[in-house]
DNA sequence: GTCTATACGAGGATAGAC
DNA sequence: GTCTATCCTCGTATAGAC
């Protein structure tokens, strides 16, 4: 079956996303990238923002789903948080959903916004309910799973500014030499 | 005194680039906010380009002072970086500097990146020093700077993304408790 | 549902007078 | 050095036929 104009459309701005942002991103773009014409775009989506709101829900629910498969398994609760952390990311590229953040109008739209917020704190909710699997309180599990959160987020940051993919290696090195403790290091 | 043209509009692109990102400022926008005329801008700033330059480089070496600042003092070093870490930070409006990163015309502009990378190379190296204080080998100390300046910047993007300036404080708590071990936990 | 054609403002810059 | 006027392209749609 030949993948219908709405999910090209869909997909081709989920793409130029993640390369360009949304505010970056024309509907020109996306006709051009999706091979769709102009009068199919404006059919399935009558404003660039409901096209903005569909392809930024299917990035963050794909990206929240592939996360949490990592998270759930069967190795041991830290075991399984540090597995998530040091796994290989497109490091130039930068977070799919994080990077949305820097763009004001998504941040200034309340639907983009929830979806991108969605995203972070499932993310944040499911390593904080494997760290307390490892005994930690409540309190601190949550501090600790938006440091882990956080510390890919902004490895991104680094390895983007300076070009340098090693820059979100080393980062996550650092913290997972900290999470794990003195036995470790 | 009163400021020259060229001052006020570096000055105003300056804070257009912290609030809306560069690709986002049109020169319309510089010379509305600076009161300037059009024909001043162009004949202090040939293109939009040398103007973002300029105006990068002014708040990358402006806040790479500051940090400095911070980090070079009387206390003790592993108490300077936290220091550093815990400062007040406008949460919801991001790093001026690092949410560059994610303008994607700002990571291609060679001119432009270098003014970001050199931003965070300093920084970190700066920190990395700190911490060498603390009596941890070289390439331990750069592993932990390097996550030291992510998890700021990685704080940022959770906060703006939930619109939760909580969120950025919890990533930090959360890392200065791994950082400062059980002995303060 | 999809196509082509058209509209209109904003972004980025140039021209030329003062 | 600064001002006003003008230019051209692109972003974001709308119109109306097939």
């Amino acid at each position: 079956m030949v993948t219908d104009s709405r999910t090209r459309l869909v997909e081709a701005a989920q793409q130029l996303f993640a390369q360009q942002g949304v505010s970056a991103t024309s509907p020109r773009d996306v006709l051009a990238a999706s091979g769709v014409g102009q009068g199919s775009l404006y059919h399935h989506f009558p404003t660039k923002h409901d096209l903005a709101l569909a392809a930024v829900a299917a990035t963050a629910a794909e990206t929240l789903e592939a996360a949490r498969g990592r998270l759930q398994g069967d190795a041991a609760p830290l075991d399984r948080v540090v597995a998530y952390l040091e796994r290989p990311r497109d490091a130039l590229g930068g977070c799919r959903v994080g990077r949305l953040t820097a763009d004001q109008a998504v941040v200034d739209d309340d639907g983009l916004r929830a979806e991108v917020a969605g995203y972070f704190t499932g993310l944040i909710d499911e390593v904080a309910a494997v760290l307390r699997e490892t005994g930690l309180d409540a309190d601190a599990a949550l501090d600790r799973a938006r440091a882990c959160v956080a510390i890919i987020q902004g490895g991104y940051v680094l390895a983007r500014a300076t070009q340098d993919p090693e820059l979100l290696r080393s980062a996550v090195r650092g913290f997972v030499a900290l999470l794990t403790g003195p036995a470790t290091a």
